[in-house]
DNA sequence: ACAGTAATTGGAATTATTCTTGATATTGGT
DNA sequence: ACCAATATCAAGAATAATTCCAATTACTGT
């Protein structure tokens, strides 16, 4: 009975730095959390959950932390619509669809070899940085 | 000379009622700003684009339109990162490419006979009711 | 013209996020 | 180990986009 109850399982190993981010504990511990809660928490869910480790730390930090994570590439930053922004440490190349029924959002890969450049009519000259891709809609039982 | 200035162009012809929607004064003008302004401007471009023939218009009839106009099907509400949401009347399937040198905002359409479930691992039973994609990165001259 | 409904206004309220300031902690050099 | 320099943190204030609210105003069908 391992890693049945995330809530539980502290056994997460997070060096002192990552790509060059000082891992402070509060990093840790917000960094944590990304792992153990995948359903793309809010600043304010992880607050929440960090509070547990650490009772003192404040939402600004939890904004400071995961900014400094989403800057070193360490986190994902994903916005959906014009709601709070959510976080996830699943840092392949992916989108997201959002099942409007339950709110629950699921990851989405790109099927392997595909090249945007095949699939879109790009402006001349474009150099694309950053991606995303998010899909509304809902989960029928087939 | 035609078209060349868009301010000047006051001949866009809008009925009185679009799918459904009464075209009210404010909304054919927030809607006319739109057909012209084609660079996606936010609620506040539109609302002082629009005083120039409603001085009286308010900021919030301006997000009342709009959101009357997305809600009928009529334009797009467009959200990049955490910025303003923007406003476009293309409503062919479309993503955007966000220049981030300029600023500027580029449509990019799908190359013909693209779908997205070709390209994508969707979760099963996942029927889409809206596409966003969003590319960020810069326009390099070749 | 009249009642009923829908839209508009202006300002207040909300909410997520950022900013500011002073306190703490950490690092590297001695 | 001590100190200065730097980075981080905490708490609350400030900001900005958007929504809400209550009171007019405009429109519709009869």
């Amino acid at each position: 009975m391992v890693s049945q109850s995330p809530e539980n399982s502290a056994e997460i190993e997070i060096p002192d730095e990552i790509s060059g981010l000082r891992m402070t504990r509060q990093r840790q511990e917000v960094y944590r959390i990304l792992q153990l809660e995948r359903n793309h928490p809010t600043a304010n869910d992880v607050f929440m959950r960090v509070k547990d480790r650490l009772p003192n730390i404040s939402l600004a930090t939890v904004y400071n932390c995961l900014e400094a994570l989403v800057q070193h590439g360490i986190i994902r930053q994903v916005n959906f619509e014009r709601e709070s922004s959510r976080y996830c440490p699943n840092l392949s190349e992916h989108g997201h669809f959002h099942d409007a029924a339950t709110g629950v959002i699921h990851d989405v890969d790109f099927k392997p070899g595909v090249n945007l450049a095949d699939v879109l009519n790009l402006p001349p000259g474009a150099v694309i940085d950053d991606v995303e891709i998010t899909l509304r809609g809902k989960l029928v039982t087939l």
